[in-house]
DNA sequence: ATACAATTTTAGGCTAACCTAAAATATTTT
DNA sequence: AAAATATTTTAGGTTAGCCTAAAATTGTAT
């Protein structure tokens, strides 16, 4: 049996491993479960004795095939979750991700398949993002960030990398959401922000 | 703050509350909880002490206003989710209460709202048992046991107390759920169980 | 009313998951 | 490459929720 918190362990491993694409270090997964190093070092060793992860003193954590298996269902059942409520029951994108990281941890395999055939077998969530599918296989895209963009070029939003509700509610503000079109105009060198147009202001 | 585990004591002590109409005892929850009286007793101080139960040493438990409250609460959900997972997700009414045991602690009274306006208002859960208003408030009808039903009378089935996967299934087999009209034939004076007759069968 | 039985509480212990402080190791700077 | 800094681990402690065994209380039967 896999206990919740070795759940959000294995789900922030898996996380930082997307994010930087190699070993993750104690310190790293401490701060993104706001918990000590100390912490960390202990639970990854009960991880490593469930065979959930690859851990050497020092040199950091990588998930194990299990692990990984484990945490992509995790994954996979939260952006199902946020799908669910969104599309059926009127959440707005900036509101479901507290409740998701509830609802991921529900365990019955039945429940998660027939919420994917509800959904209508989904392939991104609200934010964009990929549901990976049973087989934990992610559907791909070929997005690029607004920052790679080419001056004067056009494009769409296909997803927000920052699921953070205050972030989100300030681009619901602005009138961004998925599937905005976004034009970009220039490129701030001090800070590397884009400046852009959206929408109907693109001719 | 309330911990799962105190969620469910809560659950159990309404639940034989409503059974037994009176006074509960820490035996009767350890056994509904599956552990032992001890534990029972330091939970029991616990909720005294966050003003969700009234507890009088060797003498039992009673809800507070508060606690009652919280666990109607937790009823509600229980029952709003499995009504969602046999309406919507095509679940039968067998496999549902363990999943739904799972589903009752999410955290959201938004959620609770929300899911409650997409079932449409439901008042009997796929059981037959009333789903709790938010106000805490249990619809009702007339219904009366099996047992209770004079010999030659007819009835229709509205619920069924024993939410067991097992008894269930032989009640599927068997033809009977809810809707399912019965005629009494006999009651047999040995165990006091009844003969009846079930729909077409009955002219 | 006393003795026996059943129930409930107390006492003392365990594990999971957290913590802080100190020690060990790794990395960076000079 | 030695010193300074940063990261990671170890050591020792806490709390929630469970356990068993023994003690206290209540209930029952003669």
């Amino acid at each position: 049996m896999i206990t919740l918190s070795e759940e959000n362990y294995l789900k922030a491993i898996l996380s930082i491993n997307l994010n930087t694409n190699s070993v993750v270090s104690t310190n790293q997964i401490a701060n993104m479960l706001n918990t000590s190093a100390a912490s960390v070092t202990e639970m990854v060793k009960k991880l490593q004795d469930k065979n959930l992860v690859i851990y050497k003193k020092y040199k950091g954590v990588n998930l194990s095939k299990k692990g990984r298996k484990k945490a992509i269902e995790i994954l996979r059942k939260h952006r199902l979750w946020e799908t669910f409520l969104v599309k059926k029951l009127d959440f707005s994108w900036s509101e479901v991700h507290d409740v998701a990281e509830q609802l991921e941890h529900i365990k019955s395999e039945k429940l998660t398949d027939r919420l994917n055939h509800f959904l209508n077998y989904p392939k991104f969530d609200p934010h964009g993002d990929p549901i990976p599918k049973k087989n934990g296989i992610m559907p791909t895209t070929n997005r690029i960030t607004l920052n790679e963009m080419q001056l004067n070029s056009k494009g769409i939003i296909m997803g927000v990398s920052l699921d953070n509700k205050e972030f989100l509610d300030y681009l619901t503000r602005l009138n961004i959401s998925i599937g905005t079109k976004v034009y970009a105009i220039d490129r701030i060198s001090f800070d590397q922000s884009m400046k852009i147009k959206i929408n109907d202001t693109i001719e």
